[in-house]
DNA sequence: GCCGTTTTAGTTTGATTGTTCTAAAATGCA
DNA sequence: TGCATTTTAGAACAATCAAACTAAAACGGC
């Protein structure tokens, strides 16, 4: 019952992760959103509450939408290649970034709403999640004797997380691919087997 | 000639970091600076130019005062205590900070003014310094045996600066001691021999 | 066809933004 | 003692901010 909505939701928060994305929270204006949007203010405040709502909202879009995808997409893959595909698809994405935006997740970890616990544990979660794929896909490579099993799987997860953010640091401010393929190669590096102890070439 | 001025130079750019680092450029307003500076806006303009100019000062005092310091310290340093204390320090900086601000120089890269490539270049030459620091004392360990020396120094030296600043990402929002103390492990078993190609025990 | 409900569209609001202006105060040099 | 120069102080500026308000518009159920 009453008026149908004539925005449809999705497009209007792609709408918002563009604006967001480039500009962060606090540099982008209502003026910004209603115009990108194409919906006039009364609408989106109607629709989905103040700015910051808006803003943890298009950043969940996101989230669904680029990183859970990228994780269904390697958890299929054999253990080495899932890692590898990861960070070759960052690295990629941050290259072919002409704004240099990076990532979304991770500039959010530095929009000023980190001083909000819930929103601080919603950015945590995201980050837990992907920690959590390289562990299971480090188990998984120890258990088949495709990856190294010198390092504890919890403790290589932790340091591949490391790597990645790093890498979507540094994309921000020097865009240059051996730099970051060099970064990445290190964290594949850890991965191999270390010579004399299996037997196995390196 | 003309009037003294009143204030200490470095005293005031110390408040105005404090105001930057907590708050970034954007959320940062005139007020907060004048409250915490206290002196009057006029004497700000007249005397660093405009908001941004302030900012850009009031960063390069924070890398001046903490950055090259920590640099000046590790390089004296035996190559593996020397970066072994440098992520000490990050790990110990970031636990103690109850406001999750992280580094102000990190920070910097996910302020807004990033599209500006002058802004980006001064915060790009900094990290240049840290992975600098890190390729030669990886150099300096392994033309004394005391660094592995399978990985190319070049490669090293990028790949800790990644974990370095994936560190200081985790830190704002997942600020967990052994989380952090496993990123930096990770990054130090890295510079370890490997077993059976020079003989030495791990 | 009318009522209740929801979404639209623009306007308006009161606060805050970065910056400038005017004038007084404090020095060095003549 | 003036004069030139610079820094202070605080008010004032236009612009912009996020948000709320007022009606009109568009539906479903009766």
């Amino acid at each position: 019952m009453g008026r149908p909505r004539e925005f449809n939701e999705a497009k209007v928060l792609d709408a918002a992760v563009q604006c967001f994305w480039s500009r962060g929270f606090e540099a982008t204006s209502m003026r910004d959103l209603i115009d990108r949007t194409g919906l006039t203010g009364a609408s989106l405040y109607n629709a989905f509450g103040d700015k910051r709502a808006l803003y943890q909202r298009a950043l969940q879009h996101y989230v669904d939408e680029s990183i859970s995808d990228r994780l269904r997409r390697c958890e299929t893959m054999p253990p080495r290649q899932a890692i590898a595909s990861f960070f070759d698809e960052i690295v990629e994405r941050s290259l072919s970034d002409r704004e240099h935006r990076g990532c979304m997740l991770v500039n959010a970890a530095f929009d000023t709403l980190p001083c909000d616990a819930e929103f601080r544990l919603a950015v945590a979660d995201v980050m837990i999640r992907i920690e959590k794929f390289f562990k299971d896909k480090v188990l998984e490579g120890q258990r088949d004797r495709m990856i190294s099993h010198d390092l504890a799987a919890n403790d290589v997860g932790a340091h591949l997380l490391g790597v990645l953010l790093g890498i979507r640091v540094l994309a921000r401010v020097r865009p240059e691919r051996d730099l970051l393929e060099r970064m990445a190669a290190g964290a594949l590096a850890m991965l191999e087997f270390r010579t004399g102890k299996d037997g196995l070439a390196r």
